[in-house]
DNA sequence: AGATCAGGAGACCAGCATATCCCCTGAGTC
DNA sequence: GACTCAGGGGATATGCTGGTCTCCTGATCT
């Protein structure tokens, strides 16, 4: 998998969350939402808060939101979190060859070039409010 | 990354025998030529062997080799051996939504599609001939 | 036949990602 | 102020992947 198990979390609950901005949800209602294993959720969730991509607060009412201003967020910065560099999943040779590059292509190196372009459009183009509008409200 | 590093290594194993097909060469020389650790090498030269993608032969003078017939093979087949299903990398739902389909695509379904296409014609397209023409030959 | 070379096969180990548990803290309600 | 709700944070399992080690088997050379 090009992604973690854990960005596809981070990914699933922000967009959760992007459905109703501004709007505090607990971790439990977004674990009922997505079937992401409760604690390890609230982990993840821990580390968005800290990277400013989510909003939490505690007590009676609380829990998680994203803030209005976070919708204009490209998704890179989701991944950023929890991947450390999100690009570094496609870039380098797929051997490993360090002399691989333009002029002295590896037989895979057009794919993998196109597909790390594909995917870095996938992380700037996408932002938070648009995983938002997507709701597939499993029945 | 999209395939593991036991993948890497796979392909840069075979892309060295495939240089000289049908000439044995010991698992000691593709260490040297590739950097791969020697006894985890050789585990993944066996499975490969099982996989008749090559040939192994003990005592002196013998190694492993890749005969003729292989050398049009899909690289498909080496990942394979090494992932079980190398298209189950990148096929389902980047979100895990049983429910995203052509109809209903999640937000990255256009994006992941195009990834996935990209990556079955790698596979595909290249022969383990294609491995062998070229070499890094690492100074 | 005996030495040596090189693969074959299995147990074993380490690090990391995933997952779980427990206790603490702060914000509300009554 | 007492109670409860919900996040915060750290310690602790678990499973897989990558990597190491050891001993065995078969082929060739002398």
């Amino acid at each position: 998998m090009l992604i973690r198990r854990s960005s596809m979390y981070a990914l699933h609950a922000v967009a959760i969350l992007a459905a109703r901005p501004g709007v505090y949800h607990s971790s439990e209602e977004i674990r009922e939402l997505s079937g992401i294993p409760g604690n390890y959720l609230a982990k993840i969730l821990g580390h968005l808060r800290r990277a400013g991509i989510v909003e939490g607060r505690k007590g009676w009412g609380g829990g998680f939101r994203v803030p209005e201003e976070a919708l204009s967020r490209p998704i890179r910065d989701i991944l950023d979190v929890v991947e450390g560099d999100a690009m570094e999943a496609v870039d380098g040779c797929l051997f490993g060859f360090p002399s691989c590059d333009e002029e002295h292509p590896c037989p895979l190196h057009r794919y993998w070039e196109e597909i790390g372009k594909v995917y870095r459009r996938m992380l700037d183009e996408t932002t938070i409010g648009d995983l938002g509008r997507f709701q597939p409200r499993q029945p």
